[in-house]
Parts: C-alpha cells; sequence; structure tokens
DNA sequence: TGCTATCCTTACATACTAGTAAGTAAGAAG
DNA sequence: CTTCTTACTTACTAGTATGTAAGGATAGCA
C-alpha cells in the first residue's frame, strides 16, 4: 500500500508526536493530557485515541522516535568528527540544542518519572540510556588509546557520569532559564577528561 | 498557645509533610495527589485541605522544610569535619541518604517539573539550589586556600558543575535502581577536584 | 455547665482525566 | 456503483482531580 498525504502536510501521526514530545520535554509526562495535544494541533482528543490507542502506547513511540534520532545524531557526530574530545564536545552540543528550544531532554524528564511510567515506558528509557553510555564508550576507549583523553577509574563509569552530569546540568539550568549554566558545566566537565593539550574554544554560541 | 499532641503522635500536619514529601520525591508533584496521601494517612481529602488549603501551599511547605532540614545537615557538617574534601564526601552523603530510601531529592524532581509548578514553589526550590550553591561555595574557597582542593575556573561554576552533577546522578541512578551508579560519579567527580597527587604539586605549599 | 477552638467527617461541586461508541465524509479498490 | 478503509467527529462514560460547605466530636477552659 502507497504511503499518502493529502494537503502536503506532515501526516497526523507524526505531528501528533510532535506536539506531545515537546509537551512531555516541558511539562513532563504527567503533567500533559490528551486534550492538552489535542488543543494544540486543533483535533479531538478521539482522534488522538485513533492514532495511539492509549496514552502508554503514545509515551512509548515518543521514546522510540527520540532514541531513534539521537542514535542517528550520534553516527552522524562519528561520520563528521575524528577526533575523541570533539567527539565529547559534539555530544554535550546535542544537549545543547535541546535545551536552546527551551526543553528538558525527554528521557531525562522520563527518568525523574520512572516509578510512575507503564513498564514498556521504563524499558524504552533504560534502553535510551544504555545506548548513550555504549557510545560514550567507545569515544573514551579511542581517546585514551590515542592519548587525547586521561582519567582514571573505568571507561564505562566516566562514560555514566558524563551522561548524569550533562543530565544534571539540563535539569538545572531550566530553572534558571539560559544556557550558560549548562555551558558552563559542560565544558568544565570535558575539560578535566581532555588532555592538558591546547583546546579550541567549544560550546561558545 | 500551647503546642498539643493529644495521641502521643506527631502531629497530623507534620504526618502530612512526611507523606507527600516521599510521594513527590517518588512519583512527582504532578505524580500525586490528595487522594493519595489521605488514602495513606487513612484520612479524608477534606482533612488535608484543612491543614493545607491548597495543593500549591502543601507543595511551598514541603520545599520549606526541605530546605531547612538540608540547611541543618550543611551546618552539622561544618561543625563535625574541617577538612574541605571531606565536607564535600559528606555533601555528597547527604544525596546517598535520600537515595537509599529509594527517593529522588525532592528539589531535583521539582526542577523537573519546574515549567508546571506554581510561582511560590518555583521560587523555593530556585533558594533551595542557591543555598546549596553557597554553601560550596564556601567549601571550595577554603579548599583552594588550604591547598587541598584543585580546580580551573570559577569558585561558582564548580560549585553548580557539583550540583548538577549530583542531581544528574541521582536521577540516573533510580531507573538503574541501585546506589552504585551515584557512587561511582560521586567518587569521580570528587576526586578529579581533590589535589591529585601527593607528588611535584605539594611541593609549592 | 456551657463556650470555644481544633480537628476532623460527610457530602458535595466542578473540572478534568483517559478512553469508548457510533457515525460520517472522502477516497481507493473492485 | 458498491464496498471497504482511513481519518476523523460528536457525544458520552467512568473515574479522578482539587477544592468547598456545613456540621460533629473532643478537649480545655471560664
Amino acid at each position: 500500500m502507497a504511503v499518502k498525504r493529502q494537503r502536503g502536510d506532515a501526516d497526523t501521526a507524526t505531528k501528533i508526536l510532535d506536539v506531545a514530545e515537546r509537551l512531555v520535554q516541558i511539562r513532563g509526562f504527567n503533567g500533559f493530557s490528551y486534550a492538552d495535544a489535542a488543543a494544540d494541533l486543533k483535533i479531538t482528543t478521539a482522534a488522538l485515541h485513533y492514532h495511539f490507542a492509549s496514552k502508554a502506547e503514545l509515551g512509548a513511540a515518543l521514546i522510540v522516535r527520540y532514541a531513534a534520532r539521537f542514535a542517528d545524531a550520534l553516527a552522524a557526530v562519528d561520520t563528521r568528527i575524528a577526533d575523541a574530545p570533539a567527539k565529547l564536545d559534539a555530544y554535550a552540543g546535542l544537549y545543547l540544542d535541546v535545551l536552546r528550544s527551551r526543553r528538558m531532554c525527554l528521557c531525562g524528564m522520563l527518568a525523574a518519572e520512572y516509578q510512575t511510567l507503564p513498564k514498556p515506558m521504563q524499558a524504552a528509557v533504560v534502553r535510551f540510556f544504555d545506548e548513550n553510555e555504549a557510545w560514550l564508550t567507545c569515544v573514551l576507549e579511542q581517546g585514551q588509546a590515542e592519548g587525547t583523553l586521561q582519567f582514571t577509574g573505568s571507561v564505562s563509569d566516566v562514560a555514566r557520569l558524563i551522561v548524569s552530569s550533562l543530565e544534571g546540568a539540563m535539569l538545572m539550568a531550566r530553572p534558571y532559564g539560559g544556557i550558560k549554566r549548562f555551558q558552563a558545566a559542560a565544558s568544565q566537565l570535558l575539560a578535566s577528561l581532555a588532555r592538558a593539550t591546547p583546546q579550541a574554544e567549544r560550546l561558545e554560541n
């Protein structure tokens, strides 16, 4: 069967995901309702239920799409950038992009609400973080082998510290309403990992 | 007027705060209801409204009490411990205590929900973090002066990195259901601040 | 004894929650 | 032209949310 697009619009399911994603990133999964999303899209809540039978299903689809997009972005970093410290900068840059649109990381937000989430969403959130950790582990090993990164402790502990610190920095940045705090925390963290060679200015925007 | 205690119990307002605090730390402010707290206490929601007229009022009282208790704990650290690095360890220990009871930091949780909180709660959350930062700033300055801590960047940036990273580590620890991740992240972070080696650096003292 | 304040209950109001049932307009398929 | 499918809408349900009004129980006190 052919893919259809009736009025030149992105299809409704995609638009629902876009709106719901933004709402969850700003207000949390427990802080938004089908009514909010429906009002935003100027459709009925019943139409939402047509595309996503339950809120849990919508939530799971949200994480799957978000994780896939993040994985694509990480793959793009790998092809674009060779240097391990620069890869870490680019990684922090992905977080910064989210923060610039005044949102929290979707999965960071869901981590806070973790205990109230349906099982499939919980599993998807953990998968997202595992994938982040795996990518960072590769970069850290590369940097260690090249001698461009130095750290004590296991590679996976450092990977986890990076994820934790960046998620925490995002969390804290939002009450303070700016990206400066995040940038300061990220550059400080990454500087402590980079070997004390002359480093380009990073995260300057 | 005298303080009364009718059946040897802690007074109801305190018990409400205890239960609500636990619920918010586990489920979030948007993830718990007066009905949940009332059921737990085996009283009616109307009784909750007697003590805390609105959920917003209860939430604000929650933060005020939590912040006061935290401030007391920090003061106790100051009198008990002289060494700056050990103070930082004790600071991380406070977070660990919260995590051990399988809870998120109250204000870390509320930071995630920040955009949906009533104004007075938002202000109280920011106050909590400002107080944390101020305390850490003192400790970092002390450590810098004593030569027991070393770091690049401003004292307040480092203080913010510590808060961010520990809050982030708590956030991430809960989906993974243990304290190991938190401990690894905290010790790694603090180790990077403690004066690294007893080698050449010591000579300048 | 009766007055009063505290602390609570019953009963209710009002709004919102996710989710469902039934129907319909528009097009594709045969 | 009929039938089926897609993508909705209108109208509704049961349950839950915060919050209120009125009054009862109990204790201390004048």
